[in-house]
DNA sequence: CACCCAATACCGGTTTACCGGTAGATGAAA
DNA sequence: TTTCATCTACCGGTAAACCGGTATTGGGTG
């Protein structure tokens, strides 16, 4: 997945011709960078991209075009090799997990330092995800908003959904319950209004985003 | 989720009546625990909690009647609110990834200093996971086994894998990447042979587990 | 006691997933 | 150039999920 020779391309996406310019000069300096490509808007960027490829884009997710959110998950639609590092002027809590709930490796506000944007890049470029410091801060704050529904769910249920994450059918977990497999559908039923969800595909990603198992 | 009262009932499983005596009195020590059973096999625990209650179990995977792996996750299939701490005394990489997979909330080493053993007990109890400090040692390491596979999937077939996550249906993916059903269910096919799984439950959680996404 | 929630269970119907194949086109590597 | 992986696409069949309902039971709580 990494390359052994680390020549990375890098996009920026801003459209503000000074920060591109400001990413421009600061990542001149990082060692093994062979390209870098600048687009000020979101649609300019997806145009190259049928075309070209980028190992990293930094994407400022505040473009006058279209949705930062959108692009980004179109990028790794478009891309899914592509690491996107998110670049923005404001933290706000539920918004960096939404970006990075759409692919994004990190979150970094415009007022990083040098240091912190290139420590920044090679974290994502290996495989993690990063912040920059103001950012952690954020993160680690509880988030009351976040916190407050535990979506309330019965034992039963809570049973019932570690089967289904393990691929368990209905029968098969009726069977292991010693239930009707009626029964059991009808839990999973009250479990997908619970979380608001349409399926079990979605019911399995809620139950991991709110740690329910 | 948390007694506002901290009044814990523990309950402790292990084969050796010693390191119960032990368990016992390192927790006599701890506030807030209101009672404690104990047991030398996982049948008579499975048995007692058929009509009681712990929020808080003490378990011994290396018991001699039942697999510590299998033990644990019936617990919590039992009652899921219950809290599992794995106590051993041997601990392997894969094995503290096993039972942390099978619904444990933590896992300790029988030479754990009794103030470990306390601090790991409230960690749990407010909702975290807890080890003790030989296991965080080893869970830092990378672990080469693990590492090996990852899983290659192609551009496509993660694109869609993304799009199954998301709840969508075949006929819905085919739709929006321009392709024919048919192509869409060839590609999800082939993920699951690659990743070894049998369904899309199963893909998700692998994809989750080994964060392809 | 009346009320609600959890848990149990059912019916009939539509849609989707899953399985067993097969197979053409392309582009890159050996 | 032949081989390999990838992406594309198809057929026919079975199993399972999903949807719209309804309904009974037993435990708590106001």
């Amino acid at each position: 997945m990494l390359k052994q020779t680390a020549e990375y391309s890098i996009a920026i996406v801003d459209d503000h011709p000074v920060v591109i310019e400001g990413l421009r000069t600061l990542l001149q300096g990082v060692p093994g960078i062979s390209s870098m490509h600048a687009f000020t808007t979101g649609g300019e960027f997806m145009d190259w991209l049928e075309h070209h490829t980028a190992d990293i884009v930094l994407l400022d997710i505040m473009l006058p075009d279209v949705n930062g959110l959108d692009l980004c998950k179109d990028i790794k639609l478009a891309a899914p090799e592509t690491i996107v590092l998110a670049v923005s002027n404001q933290a706000e809590r539920s918004m960096i997990l939404q970006i990075l709930q759409n692919g994004a490796s990190g979150y970094l506000l415009k007022n990083a330092s040098a240091a912190e944007f290139r420590r920044c890049l090679e974290e994502a470029l290996s495989g993690g995800v990063a912040f920059s410091r103001e950012v952690r801060e954020i993160l680690a704050r509880p988030g009351r908003a976040e916190l407050k529904a535990p979506a309330a769910l019965t034992r039963r249920e809570k049973q019932i959904l570690q089967l289904v994450t393990e691929g368990k059918t209905t029968t098969g977990i009726a069977k292991e319950l010693h239930l009707s497999p009626l029964t059991v559908e009808t839990h999973r039923r009250n479990m997908m209004q619970k979380l608001e969800v349409k399926n079990a595909a979605e019911l399995i990603m809620a139950a991991v985003q709110r740690k329910l198992l």
